[in-house]
DNA sequence: TGAGACCGGAATGGTCCGTTCCGGTAAGGT
DNA sequence: ACCTTACCGGAACGGACCATTCCGGTCTCA
């Protein structure tokens, strides 16, 4: 049963190659995928009714991944590690720029969206964990979370395992400026529920003039 | 003298309506820029040789921008005003978008790259004083900044206002962690100077599939 | 050995965009 | 009044890019 065996090998390395393409750019050709997995176009369609099932797939199993990784740290005793962990996770496997930055490239299902949610709302314990045990610093939400995944994301350069280096850095920084302590309060009201979801709005087309970048 | 006056001001509306659409979508076609403007697309190619001209013009007055923000900065008395000061200038002005995210997309002139290069003296000028007075953190250094900038420059909501105000949150949030304290060491070494400078590379064409995103 | 699952990659059709080009319009001199 | 001419708006052109389809081929297994 070689071809068969082909085929399903087949599934695990393309999946694998369109996540490494989209996150280096989510917008990215199909064909980038189908070169860098090393196959034809059709293996790809054959599997993917097109490209926005591949993209929903692929953001839909950030998602997972987040979800997992906010389950795992909120297993842990200390608060405070949770947190931390669970971030420091979370930017390492670049989640972050599967699923938002992915978000409105294609009409989300109900069922991500329900799973959005869901992990919204385990970062929320997290981060009432955090609070509960003094280690965050009071005027911090668990939307201010977003901006710092947000900004871990934006970090980039050529080299893969040098982003993931100062990612860490950066990281780091950010966290030191969010533990308890006698600094001043932040300015301007944390980001709002629904203020940082607009990409996953039921948007049709690919880019549009209107979405921001 | 009606029709030399209206050039004139369009002059300015064109740079201005430039100025607004690269920011938000670097990619940007022209014709968008025109219609923002409320001119045609003639109005454009008669002041500009084509889009790289534009391009070009705005990424320079971002770096002009840059560098006169720094040294007003430098002028300060306190150091530590001076290296915050600037850079909530700097994130307030969106100048990061202007220039880092608009090199790459066309070939940068010598003069650009040496004002790129007085930008940075700059700004480790005023990384060097916030170090003397011990109000930075000593594991911190000059290239950190560009990291900083890059993480404020990603906050983006659909709304200009309110994203500005979510950069001063975040800013805030970050060099609150950058204050010299009683804090751990940083992971991974700082950017080297020529790390985070790719996108200012002699690179042709306008996206590739090797410059990232 | 032949049916069919699977595949590579060329061909197709459509969209998007930078740039050019073709009338118009009115300012300013004569 | 009347050209000349700087300036404009926007349609038209040509090329690049891309998702998707389609057409042989290959290999397996009954």
């Amino acid at each position: 049963m070689g071809r068969q065996r082909e085929a399903e090998r087949n599934d695990g390395v393309i999946l694998a190659a369109a996540r490494d393409v989209f996150i280096e750019d989510p917008k990215a050709p199909i064909a980038a995928v189908a070169e860098r997995a090393g196959v034809g176009i059709s293996a790809l369609y054959r599997r993917y009714n097109g490209k926005e099932a591949l993209l929903r797939t692929l953001c839909h199993d950030g998602l997972t991944r987040f979800i997992a990784e906010a389950e795992a740290a909120a297993a842990l005793e200390d608060g405070w590690e949770a947190l931390t962990g669970f971030l420091r996770a979370v930017v390492d496997a670049d989640v972050h720029s599967l699923t938002v930055h992915l978000a409105g490239t294609f009409t989300s299902t109900p069922e991500m969206i329900a799973d959005a949610v869901r992990a919204g709302g385990l970062v929320e314990g997290l981060v009432e964990r955090a609070h509960a045990g003094g280690w965050l610093r009071p005027d911090a939400g668990a939307t201010d979370i977003t901006l710092v995944l947000e900004g871990c994301a934006a970090i980039r350069v050529p080299d893969r395992e040098r982003t993931a280096e100062l990612r860490r850095r950066y990281l780091t920084l950010i966290l030191d400026g969010l533990r308890a302590g006698e600094r001043g309060d932040l300015p301007g009201p944390a980001p709002a529920p629904g203020e940082l979801n607009w990409r996953w709005a039921q948007s049709r087309q690919p880019a549009g003039r209107d979405g921001g970048a």
